[in-house]
RNA sequence: AGGGGUAUCGCCAAGUUGGUAAGGCACCAGACUCUGAAUCUGGCAUUCGUUGGUUCGAGUCCAGCUACCCCUGCCA
């Protein structure tokens, strides 16, 4: 692992800081669920500290409780646990330090940078200022510190009804840098918090309790996204002004978010697409969320691999989608057996083949690991309707009238006849195999250029197979415009009732395959004993489409 | 307009004291192939947002300019 933030690391180390090594965290409010965005931060954090030999603990930013929920808490656990990183027993909330946090707002007002504001909130923000005008100070900054503490102890108390003071950090109204005009730390708020219930009414400020629960965990490095660069220099306000040793205290270390093409990473959009039910819900196959891209097939190795790849820098950047896809294909390449399945049957009557014969023929799983199963083979079978062309370019290469093909893990056959229905559609082809031609035989040697998959119709079964496509087709994920449900493609979602070699009935949930040719197949959990249903995960790389669009 | 950032191939991204542009994805060409997959081979930035300057020499130093992103929640 090198990017820029190991090297400062490094850096540190070498000026001797963090003599105790290295402590990272993850710090998520649950008040969403995960998606790839977040899988960059959790394999950054817990990646630095494996690195570094330190150790990365798992925290839930739960300071706003008007927004925050449990049933959050628990999915952001099984999916960081899915993708592989263990916090130990270092699974923290910041609501847990809810009390140390009210001490050092009283040591800060007690050294004089800290006072209770009864501004209204439309009132402080007129005080505030502009961008390019400086902010003026409130009337209620120079209250004397024995005022601010009785005030503080009393909006913890309860004595002020919600919204009506604020605690304020005491620092420059006039500072370019807006988050230095006296933010606002605490506010008063009445909501039942998933973790502390109705034990608060007053509620830390994200930007008041992050350094704090930082320095508390002893984090050195606190990684989080550029838009909090801003918010830097009041960390580091915080904590020297409350004393923190420079040499030991963590420090904020900013990094660029994962923006990917055609993908929707917005916690807002993403929640309306559940709601409005354009998707199923969170795990719905297309969302980019993990329990979707779990669900849709992609493993943890892939999600590491392809954050590793993207590599770390501060460049706000979009990474092509077909990146995350290469992932995939290369662990499912390596680790998913093979099967055949005809998602458009086309029917194939092999006229030389006994009406009753069955043979069992030997078919690898894998072309490296190795493995084998039977796949019947019969007289009536199906093979993809796209395998047959009855006006065939010179450059395709699979059954054409007259012409031979090879059945994968079978024979060589001949299409002799073409059956059409009245409506002039192709429905039936007649072919003879050639039976010296059998796979694995002594005679199979044979060259034929095109080999297909196919299916014995007596023994195929039935499934339904789940093709899905980008939700968003174009790429305008960066600026999507407010009705981007506009712009959803239609065909995100195709089902199909596809055929499938017999081996695969007693498959389990989230088992992969490759079906030959097609693409690489998840079990999805709506499979039932007599029902298999299949996500696809990704195609494979397709240069007979390129191909042909030429 | 004030502050904070970023600008290296179509997309990510290395490039640490200035010494003459890594790698991956994508793409293209070919080999191989009982998956038009995989694999293998080769190709793919005389140029680093731009203009000047310093220097024997600059993506790396200096100055100016330009573009884009973030910041005026009692959100995180």
């Amino acid at each position: 692992m090198i990017n820029f933030i190991q090297q400062e690391i490094e850096n540190d180390l070498k000026a001797g800081k963090y003599t105790n090594g290295i402590h990272t965290r993850f710090p998520p409010e649950p008040n969403g669920y995960l998606h790839i965005g977040h899988a960059k931060s959790v394999c950054l954090n817990f990646g630095l500290a494996l690195h570094n030999g330190g150790l990365c603990n798992l925290r839930f930013d739960d300071t706003n409780p008007t927004k925050e929920d449990v049933e959050f808490v628990d999915s952001i656990q099984e999916d960081i646990k899915w993708l592989g990183f263990d916090w130990g027993d270092r699974k923290f909330f910041a609501s847990d330090y809810f009390g140390k946090f009210y001490d050092y707002a009283v040591e800060l007002i007690k050294r004089g940078l800290a006072y209770v504001d009864e501004l209204s909130a439309e009132e402080i923000k007129a005080y505030r200022g502009t961008l390019t005008e400086p902010g003026k100070e409130s009337p209620y900054r120079n209250r004397t510190i024995e005022e601010n503490l009785d005030l503080f102890t009393r909006m913890k108390a309860g004595e002020f009804p919600d919204g009506s003071k604020v605690l304020r950090a005491k620092i420059d109204m006039a500072s370019p840098n807006i988050n230095m005009r006296d933010p606002v730390i605490y506010r008063i708020t009445r909501t039942t918090h998933h973790h502390t219930g109705d034990d608060w009414l007053i509620y830390p400020m994200y930007d008041f309790a992050h350094p704090l629960e930082d320095a508390i965990e002893n984090i050195t490095h606190s990684v989080c996204t550029l838009e909090f660069e801003d918010h830097r220099p009041f960390y580091d306000w915080l904590l020297d002004s409350l004393g923190f040793d420079p040499n030991s205290r963590p420090r904020q270390i900013e990094f660029a978010r994962l923006d990917l093409t055609n993908t929707i990473t917005s916690k807002r959009k993403l929640r309306q697409l559940v709601e409005e039910g354009h998707v199923r819900g969170w795990d719905d196959p297309r969302m980019p969320t993990l329990c979707g891209l779990r669900r849709r097939g992609f493993t943890p190795a892939a999600i590491k691999d392809f954050c590793e790849r993207i590599g770390v820098a501060k460049s706000n950047s979009v990474v092509d989608i077909s990146m995350l896809e290469h992932c995939v294909r290369e662990d499912l390449n390596e680790n998913a057996d093979r099967v055949m399945a005809v998602l458009d049957p086309l029917k194939v009557v092999l006229t030389n083949v006994d009406e009753n014969s069955v043979e069992y023929l030997t078919a690898e799983n894998h072309p490296k690991r190795g493995g084998s199963r039977f796949v019947p083979f019969t007289r009536e079978i199906f093979i993809e309707r796209e395998d047959f062309m009855e006006d065939a370019p010179k450059k395709f290469f699979r059954l054409k009238p007259g012409g031979e093909v090879r059945l994968k893990h079978a024979y060589i056959i001949k299409c002799e006849e073409v059956i059409k229905n009245s409506a002039g559609e192709v429905v039936e082809l007649r072919c003879t195999i050639d039976p010296t031609s059998k796979s694995g035989g002594a005679t199979a040697g044979r060259k034929i250029k095109g080999t297909i998959h196919w299916v014995s119709a007596k023994f195929a079964m039935s499934a339904e197979v789940r093709l899905y496509d980008y939700l968003l087709t174009t790429d305008a994920q960066g600026n999507l415009p407010e009705d981007f449900i506009a712009a959803l493609n239609p065909n995100s979602l195709i089902v199909k009732q596809a055929l499938i070699e017999p081996s695969v009935r007693w498959t389990g949930t989230g088992t992969h395959y490759q079906f030959l040719r097609l693409g690489y197949f998840v079990v999805d959990p709506d499979t039932t004993a007599d029902k298999l249903v299949f996500n696809r995960v990704v195609g494979l790389k397709d240069t007979w489409a390129k191909v042909k669009e030429r």
